[in-house]
DNA sequence: TTACATTTGTTCGTATGTATA
DNA sequence: TTATACATACGAACAAATGTA
């Protein structure tokens, strides 16, 4: 059916911000996953019934916010979580000096449990619902700087196994996508400072009253669906967290 | 002159990027000051020879980077540090429940100084220029939470004294625009996590030990000129930084 | 190496809609 | 009401990058 694409005028929106909702549709849907090539400009064109122009302007925004990427003369892609793509955007530690560097991961711990208050307001569950709990020790040079206390809702990573976890072969946000269709796309950080505990002093080598900087983090996937609670520790020794505006 | 834009095929670039370049240029020489309007859309196209479409992509990048301000029906502006604009664009300290309050400035000290091997760094300065050095305790509901320690060079700040600084009526960039016509459009912040002083504990009223956050921030002008250096010291049991990706 | 088809990138322009003064 | 300014939508033509025959 060549018709007109009928959500625009349906919805009475901006006919961009329509094409703009229905790829991202598409795209929860996994009709089109990350790393995959997404239809050319052309054939999209015809499915959604609207100019090239408009089509553009509505994979501009997606590709501003990071959930497309274009390739002149190859196509256009669903972004990944890969080493090269953008890691670095999640991944904000760096050594004083500058030095950036990929971080060597370690699981610690693993195990399900009930999600307390503090897990429930920042996934949007019920307290009681049932989670994943992981952390992840993060080396640098060797030398363990940060501890991530991890925690997703069961009901989203139903098969999640330790095994899993301990073998994956990418970054933990890769896995997410590779095994539970789960793609990270946007997060909020609150950062405090905090003192060293003997968790921290086990797990970190620090002494115990050190001053670590924590760091709470709620990941979201499409439509803002929050589907990861990180809370870090971070050794500020030797590194810091990085951030620039724009 | 309806004489085509030349700067384009000379530079050999994309002719969109170079229509960009040429006004920020004009920013930088002050041709349109923060909170003025530009040319409309129709005289900008005369002046640089190049279609609507390229016009538009130029002035898209810049409102993306938040340097100009589009208002349909009145025209584009250049954006300032108003409250009612950005200002919580730079100011990111919130109150741990997500309460956002606009805070009071209390300025500590004042001095004129040499720069030191951290501030030479960070302005891109030599050890020993001179250097503008003063101190501002932020308040939230009326109680101290951050010391901004800040360095601007003597040089971009010939006439600053500890007056202006106290009676300045907006935000302290806001100030930088109005009386030394310095826009400050980027920032850089490295986050860690520190130990409070005797000087914390005066200021703050926190015991000497405990944790702080520290804010490392390098904010720039237009073509990445570096105009202040700024160590923040955040009392973090009642509030946080907050930070949104993308 | 070359030639060609495909895909996105850039530049051009027109028509119409919406917001503002 | 009118004029002005930006916003949206349309589409043509050509350039540049890529992959493949």
């Amino acid at each position: 059916m060549g018709a007109r694409f009928e959500a625009g005028s349906a919805i009475g929106g901006v006919l961009y911000k329509d094409v703009k909702q229905a790829i991202l549709a598409a795209l929860a849907d996994g009709e089109w996953k990350p790393g995959e090539v997404i239809p050319s400009e052309r054939k999209l064109i015809e499915r959604f019934g609207v100019s090239i122009g408009t089509l553009r302007k509505a994979i501009d925004e997606l590709v501003a916010e990071n959930i497309l990427i274009r390739h002149q003369g190859r196509g256009t892609f669903v972004a990944t979580h890969r080493l090269e793509d953008h890691f670095f955007r999640f991944f904000r530690i760096v050594r004083q000096d500058g030095h950036r560097e990929y971080p060597t991961v370690q699981l610690a711990r693993f195990r399900r449990a009930k999600a307390d208050k503090e897990e429930a307001a920042a996934l949007g569950l019920a307290v009681g619902e049932a989670v994943f709990r992981f952390t992840n020790v993060l080396s640098l040079e060797g030398k363990p700087v940060m501890i991530d206390a991890i925690t997703v809702p069961e009901e989203r990573f139903k098969t999640l196994s330790e095994k899993q976890l301990r073998e994956r072969p990418n970054t933990l946000y890769n896995f997410y996508q590779d095994a539970f269709g789960i793609n990270i796309i946007r997060t909020e950080e609150r950062l405090r400072s905090a003192l060293a505990d003997e968790d921290d002093e086990a797990l970190l080598g620090v002494p115990v009253g050190s001053p670590l900087l924590k760091i709470l983090r709620v990941a979201s996937s499409y439509h803002d669906e929050r589907v990861e609670y990180r809370v870090s520790r971070l050794d500020t020794t030797g590194h810091e967290f990085v951030l620039s505006q724009p």
